[in-house]
RNA sequence: AGGGCUAUAGCCAAGCGGUAAGGCAACGGACUUUGACUCCGUCAUUCGAUUGUUCGAAUCAAUCUAGCCCUGCCA
């Protein structure tokens, strides 16, 4: 958000120019009713870098005025998210904390006889309600007294009726072209354990009563939403205004962030963990922060992603490239760079010494000297990506091994294949090949220039290692009339066996590396047999022509 | 008697009356001990359409078109 200009920045520079504000605060106010995802992220950069761009505060504030559907579990997992991301929040609250000034200010508006219990049920309030193009008729109940009015609302919050009996509305206009303002209910009948207000209350204020109210309370300068409240901005400020809050905040919408072939919705997250189609919500596959996490992307990348794709009064649906791209550049200068083999093929070495391994130097990081340099094992017996080998060189543009090829094995030697090895079904197992000493890295050599430059990994001293590598978990170009489950690909996660070089005792959880051409991975949970598991984060932008 | 919001390249996105930034993707080329990285180059005579105002319009006005949101006792 530093980097890019957007309209509520503007907005807000011009607040504070005029003097309608002397400072900025925010807030990030998410339902304690799911994990985040990557679509949070935009409203997290937004409600943080806007204020600290402003020497202004951001608070933490759970919305938690549906004890339906909301959990302890979630708001810690929240709270965790904010940490990864970076963000300290100046306080953090909650919604229902305020349940209290909430129910004086309700009285306050029935006092004002700008409320009413409304005895209709949930059905007929719907009908009175009208439609898009025709008008809505008052309710039957709409002008009772104050006092009535006072004395069942008092009934409702000490449980004399039973849920959906009765509710408050504001008394606003039954005609009015924005439905939201064809009195709107402002407190519901609910017999649910709150889980911090536990029992005390049995009626729970709704979101367009409950929100503004809560900004107001804590001198929120800015209230950024999504642009789906754009038509609720105008009951945020009738109650500010008939609630004589001292603070008034400002509103201010903008677009949702989506990225291509990836399902952001609370419900159908919530379905793929429920029936198990991903082993829960930190899946590598799934577009939550902590899916994101699990799978190696690091918090800078997912904030300079955001900052990237800047702030409009418009949804928009960016390219999961873009996300890769920030990925890559972040991790290209703080990753060692390994060699793995991911296919194996035995390539044989007949010049070599049987029984010799001599130590290599490599660098760890090319672009970055602070990562040091590492030994790198060569012996008579290595392994070499299958897809690194051809019989035949197929066309000019190939720069990897074919029998008569001399190639660079990366840090180490030139070796030339001359022969292959076939089982009984006429796959070949081996490669025979031989090296020159003379072109030892780092020597300079520079008489013959090599057909490109492979990896390998010395045989006897690899460690095994499993590699998953992910797909999109909704297939790309699907059909929109499947459902969404249909949608899911079944193969999104693949699974192979191959060597990674021994770079280090013990490899932790979240240490990422970039395999030389394989792309960059992560070190994820261990696996059954002792071999390292590692996550592909993104690959390469490699293609063989 | 519907209301509100939005429209700039394949995808994001600047621009706010003075003659279309930038990023991603793509495509050429150079370099290379990673087909990576880096570097160089190409990629909108035109801003949803049509009128109008103006010396001058993506920017202002009018009309039209398309998309999104709104008829929860969800947020």
């Amino acid at each position: 958000m530093e980097n890019t200009s957007n309209f509520i920045k503007t907005i807000i520079e011009k607040d504070l120019e005029s003097g309608k504000v002397s400072s900025v605060t925010t807030r990030f106010p998410p339902e304690p009713n799911a994990y985040l995802h990557i679509g949070h992220a935009r409203a997290i950069v937004a409600d943080f870098e806007l204020a600290a761009i402003f020497g202004g505060k951001t608070n933490l504030r759970f919305d938690d005025t549906n004890p339906a559907k909301e959990e302890e579990e979630f708001v810690d997992a929240i709270i965790e998210d904010l940490k990864w991301l970076g963000f300290v929040p100046d306080k953090i609250l909650f919604g229902s904390d305020y349940f209290e000034e909430t129910y004086q200010l309700a009285i306050k508006l029935i006092k004002k006889g700008l409320a009413y219990v409304d005895d209709l049920s949930q059905e007929e309030i719907r009908e009175y309600r009208g439609t898009l193009t025709e008008p809505g008729k008052n309710s039957p109940f709409r002008n009772r007294s104050v006092e009535e009015n006072l004395e069942l609302f008092e009934n409702m919050k000490n449980g004399k009726y039973q849920e959906g009996e009765k509710v408050l509305r504001a008394k606003i206009d039954m005609a009015h072209p924005n439905m939201n303002m064809r009195d709107p209910v402002f407190y519901r009948i609910l017999y649910i354990h709150h889980h911090r207000q536990g029992d005390k209350w049995c009626i729970y204020p709704m979101y367009d009563f409950a929100h503004p109210i809560q900004d107001a309370i804590e001198g929120i300068t800015h209230s950024l939403c999504s642009l789906e409240y754009d038509n609720h901005r105008i009951l945020y400020d009738w109650v500010v205004e008939h609630c004589e809050m001292p603070h008034v905040p400002q509103q201010i919408e903008f677009g949702r962030l989506n990225i291509t072939n990836t399902v952001m919705s609370k419900r159908y997250l919530r379905m793929l963990v429920e029936q198990g189609k991903v082993t829960g919500y930190d899946d590598p596959r799934m577009p939550t922060l902590v899916g994101f996490k699990r799978r190696g992307f690091t918090p800078e990348s997912i904030k300079n992603f955001i900052r990237s794709t800047g702030l409009a009064r418009i949804n928009s649906t960016v390219d999961y490239a873009m996300l890769e791209h920030f990925l890559r550049e972040d991790l290209k200068l703080t990753t060692n760079r390994l060699m793995a083999v991911i296919d194996p093929i035995k390539v044989v070495i007949t010049n070599y010494p049987e029984g010799k391994v001599e130590y290599l130097d490599a660098v760890n990081n090319p672009e970055n000297e602070q990562f040091g340099i590492r030994k790198v094992a060569f012996s008579r017996e290595i392994y070499i990506e299958r897809d690194d080998f051809v019989l035949e060189k197929p066309n000019k543009h190939y720069k990897r091994l074919a029998l008569g090829l001399e190639v660079r094995l990366y840090h180490a030697y030139f070796i030339k294949a001359n022969d292959v090895v076939y089982d009984n079904d006429g796959n070949i197992i081996e490669i025979h090949c031989t090296y020159d000493p003379l072109t030892k890295s780092g020597t300079g050599f520079n008489e013959r220039k090599p057909n490109g430059t492979i990896q390998f990994v010395e045989a006897t001293t690899a460690r095994s290692a499993t590699f998953n590598l992910f797909e999109s978990l909704i297939t790309e170009g699907s059909d929109e009339s499947l459902s969404f489950l249909e949608r899911i690909n079944p193969n999104s996660w693949q699974k192979t066996s191959g060597y990674v070089e021994n770079f280090k005792e013990k490899f932790e959880v979240g240490d990422r590396f970039q395999f030389i051409r394989d792309g960059y991975f992560v070190v994820d949970k261990e696996s059954k047999d002792d071999s390292l598991v590692f996550n592909r984060i993104v690959a390469l932008k490699s293609s063989i022509k």
